[in-house]
DNA sequence: GGGCATTTGTTCGTATGTATG
DNA sequence: CCATACATACGAACAAATGCC
């Protein structure tokens, strides 16, 4: 139902665009386990959005499992297979 | 109706609640003076409410000389000792 | 160890679009 | 139409951790 809802504000977010590029990379392997993702501000002039948008998709990202973020260093896409536990 | 029922914790404007709960703390006590209150944020989030609605609660307390806010780094109790200069 | 650039974390300032009463 | 409220977005400044020289 989202095809024929009214969508007012979800249609094409900002941050759902940087979201969607950045999980694709991850899942056709650009960006492959372990690999450092764009920093913040490399998303913000890739996308040309800003910072609290590219942290905004970062964050749901990390939300769903599918980064890592370490202060002071950078954001790493997990390793399936170190599924400890 | 409504004219004369003293509503204290009343469920009036949300911004009216998250107001009344600041003052309340810095008034008995429990926000002292210089200390920094809750930032918009958890505001936000202690209150159930939008940033918007946290900031115009910040601002009446600011229009009241109760606190001061500084850009970058939140919003602080004023020290009624202390003259102004 | 100090200094500096990079990077993420946090916070406030401002604006826009949407919804509701 | 307007005031209130919410979500999103962009901008700016401050803070802390990291890494390299």
């Amino acid at each position: 139902m989202v095809e024929n809802s009214p969508d007012p504000h979800a249609s094409r977010a900002p941050y759902l665009r940087v979201l969607e590029a950045v999980a694709a990379d991850i899942r056709e392997g650009r960006l492959q386990p372990g690999a450092r993702i764009p920093s913040e501000a490399q998303l913000c002039e890739m996308h040309g959005v800003a910072r609290e948008t590219a942290r905004r998709a970062v964050r749901v990202l990390r939300e769903r499992g599918l980064v890592v973020t370490e202060w002071g260093k950078g954001t790493y896409v997990v390793d399936p297979d170190e599924d400890a536990n």
